[in-house]
DNA sequence: TGAAATGTTGGGGCG
DNA sequence: ACGCCCCAACATTTC
């Protein structure tokens, strides 16, 4: 009898539980399924090249033994045991919605098959949303104490189980290729993805080494400045589980703890209270949080979207950080604050629509951490400040951006205004080949502050 | 993980 | 030499 080692966003062979103890006392069938058809929304143009490349990846490792399937998971799942001798599947434990509800609907139809186990592994995060509660039953709400009490004050996170010590598979007959998941964008968008990343498990291991030798000690201070290098840049890893969570949290466990080290973890925290949240309030996916601003009207004008999209708002380190998403997949996390603080309050365009922007162009686009961040920065999610937080591009870049080494690497031509102006073009009067600000920065602030406002 | 207004301080110019 | 004023720089408060 075989065992059935099913991947779905934990895309790795080290610390991977489900093959991990999988692969023990049995002979393996690996598949992974491409399962369109129970989305709330297909992956973005970017996530798909990233999630072709890790399978790529993944599929090596497993000596090309990967079954590539796509469709509804369930019916492909029993395709393979009325194939194949199976007697046990080992499968993530889901966390997301969708994700849920595939594995509800396979349980439902694995009833009829007596005789086969499904068991269940924690590949996804550091604390299992369904442990973490408050003495009263309600939920977290608030960053801080879920972190501090309910996560850290609770049990450590699993350590690492290493890699299997031998893999041995069942014979199949793998007639499946990567290119029946059709994952390649045809327009070749992300063709030019191939030399700025190295998408693999080795790849991710090397990066956490090289991350924490050089840059983690700055990390604290230095994470907000856009030219550096003192951010990670592991989230596509995380996003596709190249490298494990528990893997980079007992590695940081053996460094001198300090500011630095403890801010860092507290982003993965960040992570795991965008889970958290989206597990108990999955209508936030597309809802706001607080109800209220349901009643919040919106400009929604259909050609500044366009512009903002392009990186032609007039605005330098906006337009800057919206040519480093086009061009690399990827948008540093000051830049992503800045831009969808523009978006949301100086547009007045509803949250959403940058929302779905991030998630088609970003190679870490992740449900959880996309759709509570953008609630985190519109306001409207739980966090309850008590004042209208507006992002002034020109004093965050002058700020963060000082001399505008970003600015210009995303924008060379603005290379001749001078540095006292690169962050207010307008202001500097000879002509540039460069677009006026869509929208005044003072008045568009004024304006959303009432707007905001008069909902509370 | 904000911005802008307001308050405080201390050095230098100058009568 | 001294006191006064101005203002930049920094700190605190307010929205």
């Amino acid at each position: 009898m075989n065992s059935l080692i099913v991947f779905k966003n934990n895309l790795r062979i080290d610390d991977n539980p489900v093959i991990f103890y999988g692969s023990k006392n049995s002979k393996i069938i690996t598949t992974y399924i491409y399962d369109n058809i129970n989305v709330y929304r297909e992956l973005g143009s970017a996530s798909k090249y990233w999630l072709h490349n890790s399978l790529k990846n993944l599929n090596e490792s497993l000596n090309n033994n990967l079954l590539f399937l796509m469709g509804d998971t369930s019916k492909k799942i029993i395709e393979l045991i009325n194939t194949y001798n199976i007697n046990n599947i080992f499968c993530e434990k889901p966390f997301l919605e969708d994700d849920i509800n595939i594995i509800k609907k396979l349980k439902i139809d694995l009833l009829f098959f007596k005789d086969i186990k499904i068991n269940f592994f924690n590949t996804s995060l550091l604390w299992d949303p369904r442990y973490i509660s408050k003495k009263d039953k309600t939920y977290y709400t608030v960053f801080t104490p879920f972190f501090k009490k309910g996560c850290l004050e609770s049990t450590i996170p699993d350590i690492p189980v290493g890699s299997p010590s031998k893999l041995d598979f069942a014979p199949v007959n793998n007639n499946t290729s990567i290119d029946d998941l059709n994952l390649l964008d045809k327009y070749n968008w992300t063709h030019k993805f191939d030399k700025l990343w190295t998408i693999s498990e080795k790849h991710a291991l090397k990066q956490l080494n090289t991350f924490i030798e050089n840059f983690l000690y700055n990390y604290k201070d230095g994470r907000n400045f856009p030219a550096s290098n003192f951010n990670s840049k592991l989230s596509p890893y995380i996003k596709f589980g190249l490298i494990s969570v528990n893997r980079i949290w007992h590695e940081l466990n053996k460094l001198v703890p300090d500011k630095n080290v403890n801010h860092f973890k507290s982003e993965l925290g960040w992570r795991e209270f965008s889970y958290y949240l989206l597990y108990y309030f999955p209508e936030m996916k597309n809802n706001n949080f607080q109800k209220k601003f349901d009643n919040l009207t919106w400009e929604n004008c259909d050609h500044k979207f366009e512009l903002w999209k392009h990186g032609k708002t007039g605005y330098p380190i906006i337009d800057a950080a919206m040519k480093e998403l086009w061009d690399t997949g990827y948008m540093h996390n000051r830049t992503r604050m800045i831009v969808a603080s523009f978006l949301i309050k100086n547009l007045l365009i509803d949250w959403r629509f940058g929302e779905k922007w991030f998630w088609d162009c970003l190679l870490d686009a992740d449900h959880a951490s996309n759709i509570a961040s953008w609630q985190w920065v519109a306001g409207t999610g739980t966090d309850a400040a008590t004042y209208v937080r507006i992002f002034n591009p020109t004093l965050q870049g002058e700020k963060f951006d000082q001399n505008g080494e970003y600015t210009l690497k995303y924008i060379p031509k603005l290379k001749n205004v001078p540095l006292p102006f690169l962050h207010k073009p307008w202001e500097f009067d000879k002509k540039l080949n460069y677009p006026d600000p869509i929208i005044d920065y003072t008045t568009s602030k004024d304006r959303a502050i009432v707007k905001f406002l008069i909902i509370n």
